[in-house]
DNA sequence: GATTATTGGTCAACATGGCTGACATAAAAC
DNA sequence: GTTTTATGTCAGCCATGTTGACCAATAATC
């Protein structure tokens, strides 16, 4: 910031270069939800039911303080979307085996269903937006993406992909 | 979706950068939209406010029809936002010039005094996240996030971009 | 000039999904 | 045996979205 020097156009397109990135998160972020968001609605849920449903389908026994950590909200918040989705069937807990006061979190058949249909509807998008971008496009946005995190979160997103390597090669 | 051959791991791949995708975009708008609704907090304002505050500040003398059209809420939600703006003295309405039915909004000057803060600590870490990725990154970030958009989105993005370049030139 | 359409607002009621605070229980850890 | 941890629950608050009904001022049209 303070090492480059506002000569007239130069700090202009900067800044409008900058207002764009801001004007096209919401605007992209808004659409990217969109769908999903009238899919849920069919089923009386929203959109807190997909991060639910979302990470507990990525992470099949995740416990809900793990849960928490990702979605970052309160466990009040979290109880009530995830009392739900256990009484309408579409999550299931079990106690953990190592330690018991832990429940372990698992989609259902159901919830499978539902997650596969909502995660189709975003990745069709996704599969879109690369396809007219070009593989090159993608890695820059996933390179933006990453430097737009909180570290904290930066931390977090790695040790996820790492979690799940380790997953699928032991 | 229907020309690629699902031959094992590169459907695998496929869908886990996919899902990558979804997923940086949920942390990241998270993250991104998190400093400026704490300094809303303050003002005992949210989000709604911010983004009405946003796009007046980008588009002075907007009507509020116009900003309905780009924010895609009812007019009932705008009202209590815009009310209360008004009321706290970030924005000001003047009565159309040509159509008198017209509120024509502008933000007073605790109002960009405001939306430069707020836009100050977000392109704060849009250029940090564009510094850290480089500027061919950034290309690729826009030219994803323009493909993440509904068409009728996509449209009003370059509507509005053109408009505020005669506005320049004009 | 009368009718219709547009712009904007208002009131009421409701749902979702955040939040805080207080409290409870079971089990693990020390 | 005490303390800490993992989880849940109840109650209430706030912001922000939604519908639906209705109204006033003004512009546009027949």
């Amino acid at each position: 910031m303070a090492d480059i020097k506002p000569i007239g156009k130069a700090l202009f397109l900067r800044e409008e270069e900058l207002r764009r990135g801001i004007e096209l998160m919401f605007f992209a972020y808004r659409d990217f939800t969109g769908e999903a968001d009238s899919i849920l609605a069919e089923q009386n849920m929203g959109r807190a039911h997909h991060r639910a449903i979302y990470f507990i389908g990525r992470n099949p026994g995740i416990t809900v303080s793990e849960l928490l950590a990702i979605l970052k909200i309160t466990k009040q918040s979290l109880s009530r979307v995830l009392s739900a989705l256990v009484e309408t069937e579409y999550v299931v807990q079990k106690t953990g085996p190592d330690d018991r006061r832990q429940r372990l979190l698992y989609l259902t058949d159901r919830g499978i269903a539902l997650e596969s249909r909502l995660t189709e509807v975003q990745a069709r998008r996704f599969a879109k937006a690369y396809r007219d971008a070009g593989m090159n496009a993608v890695e820059g946005f996933q390179r933006v993406l990453e430097g737009l995190l909180d570290p904290e979160t930066q931390r977090q997103v790695s040790a996820l992909g790492h979690a799940r390597k380790a997953r699928q090669n032991g």
